[in-house]
DNA sequence: ATATGGCCCTGGTTGC
DNA sequence: TGCAACCAGGGCCATA
């Protein structure tokens, strides 16, 4: 399940390759979901513009657009489609949320066409660019800026936030600080990996009510969780299921998990049992000795 | 306002 | 071995 390391990855993957391109033509394979922007408005939305940057806030992939070819004036390419739109402010925007399944990839017009193959974009480089998702929890969207349209995640971003601003987040909640984790907009990029693994970090049970941490628990889980995500970040994400980045290459990640999915093992620090319980409806694992 | 639980959806796993 | 029931889970929505 892509989170925050994930999406980074991917982004950071995507926007090598596509940055400066131009998407020439556009195809969506159903009229109905994964789509929060109507397929035929994104289609028209998407088509001839250039693609200025890729990138994550907090799990979502974040498209920048340039003016639409109608109304920028510039020739309609066909030379190189970089430099031209460099330094050029986003008039629009394409948003891709993973859920569970979801991959973004980068290939070439006659890659096979995976099953579950719900957009492809043809770029004027020859590449294509598609979102396959099986699941469907996945959502494609189009922002048109000019009409306010502007994206920005609701909540806080977890590697930049400081520690009066992360200790408002909890104060007075009585969910569980899990639960607290996983809620989007508090903090936005957390998912079950990484939630299970900054609670272990920081020592914390994930049941804990979030409004009664300490002060000193919820600073050890505001690194812990930052390192957490940028270690992962490092290794390329987590490869669960069938998490690839954008150029089909696994994360490593996963092979560093302290609890995450190690019910029954002994925990890496203390050789206790991890555990499973439910929280907010998710699995969560944790170590009963190191996390109090 | 805050919190909880059901729902979506399909592939992989489990159980008979 | 084969097949069906079950489970995973992010975000959204209705409900308490």
């Amino acid at each position: 399940m892509p989170e925050l390391p994930e999406v980074e990855t991917i982004a950071r993957g995507v926007h090598a390759r596509v940055r400066g391109d131009q998407i020439v033509d556009v195809w969506f394979g159903s009229k109905k979901e994964p789509f929060k922007t109507p397929a035929t408005r994104q289609a028209r939305g998407l088509e001839g513009r250039t693609i200025l940057e890729v990138h994550r806030t907090g799990k979502h992939l974040v498209m920048e657009l340039g003016a639409s070819p109608g109304l920028a004036g510039s020739s309609p390419a066909g030379g190189g489609p970089l430099e031209e739109n460099r330094g050029g402010s986003t008039a629009a925007q394409w948003i891709v949320h993973l859920g569970m399944t979801g991959r973004l990839l980068v290939t070439t017009p006659e890659a096979p066409v995976a099953k579950h193959t719900h957009a492809r974009l043809t770029l004027a480089s020859g590449r294509e660019v598609r979102f396959v998702d099986p699941r469907r929890f996945g959502r494609l969207e189009f922002r048109d800026l000019a009409k306010g349209e502007g994206f920005g995640a609701p909540g806080a971003e977890p590697l930049q936030i400081e520690a009066e601003a992360f200790a408002a987040l909890f104060r007075g909640r009585k969910l569980a600080i899990k639960a607290a984790l996983l809620n989007q907009t508090l903090l936005a990029g957390v998912g079950n990996i990484y939630a299970d693994e900054g609670l272990f970090r920081a020592g914390v049970r994930p049941r804990r009510q979030a409004g009664r941490l300490r002060r000193e628990e919820l600073e050890r889980l505001r690194v812990a969780l930052r390192e957490v995500l940028q270690h992962a970040i490092r290794l390329g994400g987590s490869s669960v299921a069938d998490y690839v980045d954008a150029e089909g290459v696994k994360g490593f990640f996963q092979l560093e998990h302290k609890v995450y999915q190690r019910t029954g093992e002994p925990c890496r620090v203390c050789k206790t049992t991890i555990l499973r319980i439910v929280v907010a409806g998710r699995s969560t694992h944790y170590c009963p000795t190191c996390q109090r």
